[in-house]
DNA sequence: TTAATTGTATATTGTATATGTACAATAGGC
DNA sequence: GCCTATTGTACATATACAATATACAATTAA
């Protein structure tokens, strides 16, 4: 249960508090931060320490189950995979690119200097040349 | 009315569709590819071209307003401003790193490879350097 | 002054989020 | 094998937000 402790939910940012839980813990599957196998909390546990509904929490682990990152089952709990083979998608490299040109802007209209979006932008990139692990 | 051409609403995206014509502005803006006090198309105008409500571009404008891209009143238009001094904003460093890594970690899920992603990545940091221009 | 153009305000309707509540399935104790 | 607790699921509902329809206000130009 060490793991909910990273996530941090905010009921005023406006975001749907289970895509903040989807798009928190996609993000630690993706830097490795799960071992496969590893159990995560229940959705009763999980809901208790983030202070919201149990039902958010299976509507988020629904959908980590359907991108294939959960094994989801009844009475045994969320279940962290391998995920060997993502489905390829054509069109998710142009959306990829821009999203991150949006965020960009969105990050430079709130003041943040160009030269360190540019900074956050290459030390990721560089993680992500050396397997995405470092 | 040239720029409204490069932009492209997704009815079908999740996405409210103010929101995605706020986020493709703002990263034109960004870019560079307005002129200081250049006009844009009417609230009217651009609501046909993209096939939804003029009030919906409205509210669009008005956030772009509020942000200080835009001069907005009745009568005139949206006039593009320079924008020298944004606000800066202390939490938004973080914010932008949180979000930049949520985003990596979709692309991946969608199935985008990481080498892609990182490509992409280095490609913007790279062209944030040179003053975001070229 | 008048009329047309442009952004704005308000009400309405559809949709989605978060919750309350009840149910279904299954692992473990007996 | 049966019971019970635990876990995810299904469904209805309150609420809020998004997009629209419609009417209004302001301002420019003739």
């Amino acid at each position: 249960m060490r793991h909910s402790r990273t996530l941090r939910i905010d009921l005023a940012s406006g975001q749907p508090v289970y895509e903040q839980i989807v798009s928190g813990l996609r993000a630690l599957l993706v830097s490795g931060e799960f071992e496969s196998g590893e159990q995560l909390p229940t959705v009763r546990q999980l809901a208790i320490d983030l202070g919201i509904h149990h039902n958010t929490v299976a509507e988020a682990y629904r959908v980590l189950a359907e991108e294939g990152w959960l094994d989801l089952r009844r009475r045994r709990g969320a279940v962290v995979l391998d995920r060997r083979g993502p489905k390829a998608t054509p069109e998710a490299k142009q959306d990829f690119r821009k999203r991150l040109e949006e965020l960009i802007a969105k990050a430079i209209t709130n003041g943040v200097p160009r030269s360190v979006v540019a900074a956050h932008m290459a030390e990721l990139a560089k993680k992500l040349g050396n397997g995405g692990k470092a």
